[in-house]
DNA sequence: CGGAAGTATGACAGTTCGATGACAACGCCT
DNA sequence: AGGCGTTGTCATCGAACTGTCATACTTCCG
């Protein structure tokens, strides 16, 4: 299948050359000039990437890009006029993955859409949130919630989490995970242990019967997905 | 979990405001000042992102770009004083995920930081599977499945399995995995029985009629495929 | 058929391993 | 200084695992 994009973008002038420049490169490509219309042609069909301009009638940029997200783990270059770097990290903040300022170059253009999409079309956990069954992880925000009700953890605990959940069903050995939360190279592991204990009280509903972060005897810990 | 960052630049005030800045985001952060230094810190202790000038005394950074992507899938960031499309979609083309022109704003080197963060999360999550039948075998997650139901193993059952399902269809000496799963030079070879028994009352519907993991009279054992 | 060699298995005691509560040390804030 | 939350160490308990052995079973072959 040809790689698909969807150019969303208000001036019709601009929004044509990026689709006809895009058609050059090889592409297949639609283009609609609202937001609302995007994200109706990226639900009906999605695309492999989506083009974005920020200034929009309507639902702006920042609210189209929040959209996609919350559907969608497609790629999501912007493509704006506003050299700002609130703009940028706004946008990147909302979503985005790549921001291009206008005019674009055609090949550069075309070499970052290679580029994100080497990188691969995500799988799952979209977001900046990992989640695992009503386990919220969201890093940035540091903030850890069960069953949406938010958990208070200690420094060490949410590294530890984070740690673990950064490779979902995977077993950690106690000495990885003393040399990645704790930058030990040697250490007790039994540390470990007792970290485990007091993350389990706060996050599982019977520490006494983990479901979500397991114990695997003689190898380590993991946490499931 | 602290976001390692490696950056590799050789203009010392730049290396050092860099670095610098990107602890005050909150990253760990090593710095070097030849690509040379900069492939031998990835491969002796690998940061979850690299920063990248392009004009490096010695090797350059496309070719670093290069060398970096051969080892890992780590995104890469470049961070260059050249504004040239050429440029761009030379490093994009040799690997890079991302190209800035400095001068750069930190937070939009922030922004953009966690945006391939984001999407790069979702390769982490790879566990290989070794599949006979119905019979799944995990080895990183420490995890066994008979139809599809996990099954608890002790350490050295999980094992021991492990050394059958790495060369299927491969008769096993009692010497040989004695060797491979106890590292033991010598030992009582009717150890090995008294464990592929245990093994067998989880694996097989009928511990008396195998048929996954076989006995070869007078050779050993072997995992059917 | 009968014996020998090879294999399976149940029971048992010693050992290892993980969970947990108690506690002291530390840093941080007021 | 005093209070508070956090952290690392330790001792202990109980559960799970391991290796050994004795015994029972199978297979092979004369």
């Amino acid at each position: 299948m040809v790689a698909g994009v969807l150019v969303i973008e208000d001036d019709d002038r601009i929004r044509l050359s990026l689709m006809l420049a895009l058609e050059d490169e090889g592409y297949s490509v639609r283009g609609v000039s609202t937001a609302e219309d995007g994200l109706v042609a990226q639900r009906a069909e999605p695309a492999d990437t989506v083009l974005v301009d920020l200034m929009l009638p309507g639902v702006d940029g920042f609210e189209c890009i929040r959209q996609l997200r919350r559907d969608d783990d497609v790629p999501i270059v912007v493509v704006s006029a506003r050299d700002d770097t609130h703009d940028i990290v706004a946008a990147l903040e909302a979503g985005a993955d790549d921001y291009l300022v206008k005019p674009v170059a055609v090949k550069e253009l075309s070499a970052r859409l290679r580029a994100l999409r080497r990188r691969g079309r995500a799988v799952l956990s979209t977001v900046s949130t990992l989640v695992f069954g009503d386990l919220e992880i969201m890093p940035e925000a540091g903030e850890v919630r069960v069953a949406g009700v938010p958990v208070a953890l200690t420094r060490t605990e949410f590294r530890l989490l984070c740690e673990l959940a950064e490779h979902p069903g995977l077993v950690l050995s106690r000495q990885q995970l003393l040399q990645r939360v704790w930058e030990y190279d040697v250490g007790d592991e039994r540390l470990v242990d007792v970290h485990v204990g007091r993350l389990r009280q706060k996050i599982e509903d019977d520490s006494r019967a983990p479901r979500r972060l397991l114990t695997v005897r003689g190898m380590g810990y993991k946490l499931h997905r």
